[in-house]
DNA sequence: CGTTTTGTGTGTAGACACAAAACGGTGCCCTACT
């Protein structure tokens, strides 16, 4: 197929299929990139097609497309999408379908009567999932949602982490992962943990100049609350608030509902009917203000959004970046504000080194897999151990990147033979130290967010790799030095600061072991070291001390 | 780390002080019970 005639394929098919009259900003790009036969990530904002990358590539190539989607929710959504338009058929596979429909599906797929599977990762530990999958020959393999890899891989969903192995059990078909946020390292370990060949990496602009940044800072939590409230009063509604807990969420709930303004809850301790009420209730502008903890999100696509403040901080930007970019969607002027009291780090902090597995934990899954002869699953596993499935999961995860478990194409189990397993759980225990203290920098560059003094649309693009020099002038910094006239000099000189080791190079500083530089920050140098996470040094004294060394990749 | 719930001691009835323990966020799935 000539390049000229692909073109004009893609865009019949855009046109007559999906009613396009033309393509978005990357979408023509993306698809491009998956037919020419790249493994391909791409990140573009919510409401700018990404479902029809994948609709449209999984309709040019012939072979069935698997779909891996987060919520079961999300999946019947896409499912009916794609119901109502003419590409196909497609159905769901999760614990609420039986199993002769489900059979129906394998069956269907395998004929070449379904084009499209969604399941949600968790559906693999069942053998008999993969085996079908392998018999039907998937030529697509999508990852929706993919920044899940690495914000829930590790210890909530470890399932999300054997992807790979999966993709591979299906002789690699072409994977396409998508989502609307990603910064450089979460990008590289989606790649990595995919094993995606031959990566092609499409990233739209991230700015949202529409949404004014601003935080507001208190030492005392009755104070913020007080100042919460008067601004969600004073707002242009609809809008939604974030908290960090059910509780808070269902007692600002009440407090707003006796100012007089129709306020709902919304977390994951309400039945799903409750839930999926108020979701509805929302879209529909039935209620102004949604008080939510991350439960609410994902997938909602509201144009009308005016605000989305945070009662409580983030735990890093890459969350309240998603966070605030469900606000002016219909690029409207729209307002995040973050209430921040240092206080609330430390409830994140918490939150940051829950679901962790100690030494006993290990010790026990190894001891346990010590008496095993053949590959075992890891629920038959769990029968034998005083853990939770998330935890053992988690544990197996760590256990395999350590090289001391081996795992089969259909999740079960076994010990390496030669593996010295004092050395293996020390390993585990470092490689979970390390990734904590990443956490950690995660939320440290929250922080800085929150009490940086220069522009903070700046701080935000910078973190997720895009250049931008600043000012915006519509975040409450830029907004306030305009009144003073400085303020342009003195941007201008931030931009010309001297940048010794390149954006992206390796760098090795002597305690901190090997890092890539991520950005400039004025006189600072923001480098992300793998053993510790983010770390900020001036640039004058990183020369003068020597404390980086360039390292070739 | 901060807040809330549960437990202990006192000294003989109920309450009160204090200490210790538990809880705090995201969702698949699957099993046992209505």
């Amino acid at each position: 197929m000539s390049k000229s005639r692909l073109k004009t394929n893609l865009e019949q098919i855009a046109k007559t299929r999906f009613g396009y009259t033309e393509w978005r900003p990357g979408q023509k790009e993306a698809i491009q990139s998956v037919l020419k036969g790249h493994d391909t990530l791409a990140i573009m904002p919510t409401g700018s097609g990404k479902s029809a990358i994948y609709q449209i590539a999984a309709f040019v190539i012939p072979g069935a497309t698997v779909v891996i989607s987060p919520l079961i929710a999300l999946q019947r959504d896409q499912v009916n999408a794609i119901l109502n338009q003419d590409i196909g058929d497609a159905a769901v596979i999760n614990s609420a379908i039986d199993s002769s429909e489900r059979e129906d599906a394998f069956e269907q797929l395998e004929d070449g009567d379904l084009e499209f599977i969604f399941l949600a990762p968790e559906q693999f530990n069942q053998a008999e999932t993969l085996e079908r999958l392998q018999a039907a020959k998937p030529s697509l393999f999508v990852i929706d949602e993919a920044h899940c890899i690495s914000a829930w891989g590790h210890d909530f969903r470890p399932d999300y982490l054997r992807l790979g192995q999966i993709i591979d059990a299906l002789d690699h078909p072409r994977i396409l992962a998508l989502t609307a946020t990603a910064a450089p390292p979460v990008r590289s370990e989606i790649i990595e943990r995919l094993n995606m060949r031959n990566a092609n990496v499409i990233v739209q602009g991230f700015d949202r100049p529409n949404i004014e940044l601003v935080v507001e800072r208190f030492d005392d939590e009755g104070e913020k609350q007080t100042y919460l409230v008067n601004q969600i009063l004073k707002v242009k509604k609809p809008g939604i608030v974030y908290v960090a807990t059910r509780k808070r969420a269902e007692e600002l709930t009440k407090q707003l509902q006796e100012h007089g303004i129709k306020s709902e809850y919304y977390h994951a301790g309400m039945k799903a009917s409750d839930r999926q009420e108020t979701e509805i209730a929302f879209m529909d502008d039935q209620i102004e203000v949604l008080v939510a903890t991350t439960a609410f999100g994902m997938g909602v696509d509201k144009p009308n959004i005016r605000f989305v403040f945070h009662a409580d901080i983030s735990d890093s930007i890459d969350s309240y970046y998603q966070e605030i970019g469900r606000a002016g969607r219909d690029h409207e002027l729209s307002r995040a504000i973050l209430f921040y009291n240092p206080e609330d780090l430390n409830l994140r902090r918490f939150f940051s080194s829950s679901g962790q597995v100690n030494l006993a934990d290990i010790n026990q899954v190894v001891e346990a897999l010590q008496l095993q002869i053949d590959p075992i699953a890891p629920k038959d596993l769990q029968s034998q151990l005083d853990l939770s499935k998330t935890k053992l999961k988690s544990a197996l995860n760590y256990l395999t990147d350590a090289g001391a478990v081996e795992n089969t194409p259909t999740g079960e189990v076994k010990l390496r033979p030669k593996a010295d397993l004092d050395a293996v759980a020390e390993a585990v225990l470092e490689t979970q130290e390390q990734r904590r203290q990443v956490e950690r920098s995660r939320l440290d560059m929250m922080r800085n967010y929150a009490e940086i003094r220069s522009c903070r649309r700046q701080y935000l693009l910078n973190y997720f790799g895009e250049k931008f020099a600043g000012p915006c002038t519509t975040c409450d910094n830029c907004k306030a030095s305009i009144t003073q006239d400085d303020a342009k000099t003195q941007e201008t000189e931030t931009t010309q600061h001297q940048q010794p080791y390149p954006v992206d190079s390796r760098v090795k500083h002597k305690s901190w072991g090997e890092g890539t530089v991520m950005r400039y920050e004025g006189e600072t140098i923001v480098v992300l070291f793998e053993q510790v996470g983010y770390k900020t040094l001036d640039v004058r004294t990183a020369i003068l001390r020597q404390l980086l060394q360039r390292v070739k990749p």
